[in-house]
DNA sequence: AAGTACGCCAACCGCTGTGTT
DNA sequence: CAACACAGCGGTTGGCGTACT
């Protein structure tokens, strides 16, 4: 197999592994400034580092590489991960291309923790709708037996019983009714999703991803502070040659606008235009 | 204060894509 | 064109720190 032939068979030959040492990080610093980037399997010779370069590539990049952020996701790039994720899928690669000092590997490992977060509001929510659908069940046969004690003659006095316990039942149907069509107006009020961007001014919900829906858009839009790195690093052919197919048949555009105002940009059919 | 659950993140693994011979 | 070597990507895992009970 090809791949034996190479990572794997390197790995076969007694690699380093684990966490790295600052005096490894250093070895590789060194050893890319003076080689630069690439060239990784000369790294363990040239550098006497004894790790497989396959290994030294991925410290490099999500680690070592100058110009990387540190610290927790922006609202901002949160929005941009959302859009773009709705617009690729799992291509972390190249929504961290939009992301400048991001990695790949960042940005996946905070959209899994999106991403458990989303589906424990999903199972809140098939809860609650199970529990509504219950609610409607009982409220339809309670209203099939009402139906059939009018239909059956009784007495006065037991009728009068009857229409105001039907009464009873019917205004408190109404009531779950309305607390159904509450529950729907804001079906994941309960898990902090799709809450009205108000509530976002009141500070109730901390970032993007609480005003979000299940399309990972809002109002189409995707706000993005660093104009320099759409400038610089969006690639018009790269672009749409990295669209899925469901990006690419997409007829909608979305647009997009940066804070400062000094450019817009278009995705349109997994590309864009300025 | 101790134990447990959970979240985050760095790193590994296997597979695929690409360039070279 | 095929084989090989390397680079890159995405999924997964394990360890550590923190919050919660």
């Amino acid at each position: 197999m090809v791949t034996m032939m190479g990572w794997g068979f390197a790995e076969q030959q007694g690699w380093r592994k684990g966490p790295w040492t600052p005096e490894e990080d250093k070895l590789l610093n060194e050893y890319v400034n003076l080689y630069g980037e690439g060239r990784w399997s000369c790294v363990a010779k040239c550098a006497g580092l004894n790790r497989s370069g396959k290994s030294c590539r991925l410290r490099w990049v999500n680690y070592l590489r100058p110009g990387l952020k540190r610290g927790h996701i922006t609202p901002q790039e949160e929005g941009i991960i959302i859009e773009l994720h709705a617009l690729w899928g799992n291509k972390w690669s190249t929504i961290a291309r939009y992301l400048p000092g991001r990695t790949d590997n960042e940005i996946k490992n905070f959209w899994r923790t999106h991403f458990k977060k989303k589906e424990k509001c999903t199972q809140k929510q098939e809860k609650r709708k199970a529990q509504i659908l219950l609610a409607k069940q009982q409220q339809q046969l309670q209203e099939d037996q009402n139906l059939k004690i009018r239909a059956t003659p009784q007495s006065e006095a037991s009728q009068g019983e009857n229409i105001n316990m039907t009464t009873d039942h019917e205004a408190q149907a109404r009531q779950e009714n309305n607390m159904d069509l509450i529950s729907s107006s804001y079906p994941n009020l309960e898990g902090d999703q799709y809450c009205l961007p108000a509530l976002m001014n009141q500070g109730s919900v901390g970032s993007w991803a609480d005003i979000l829906g299940e399309e990972g858009l809002y109002m189409g839009r995707l706000w993005n502070l660093d104009d320099e790195h759409v400038n610089g690093r969006m690639d018009r052919n790269t672009s749409l040659s990295q669209c899925n197919k469901s990006a690419m048949q997409n007829q909608a555009a979305v647009t997009a606008f940066s804070s400062g105002g000094d450019h817009s940009y278009t995705f349109y059919n997994g590309g864009y235009i300025f």
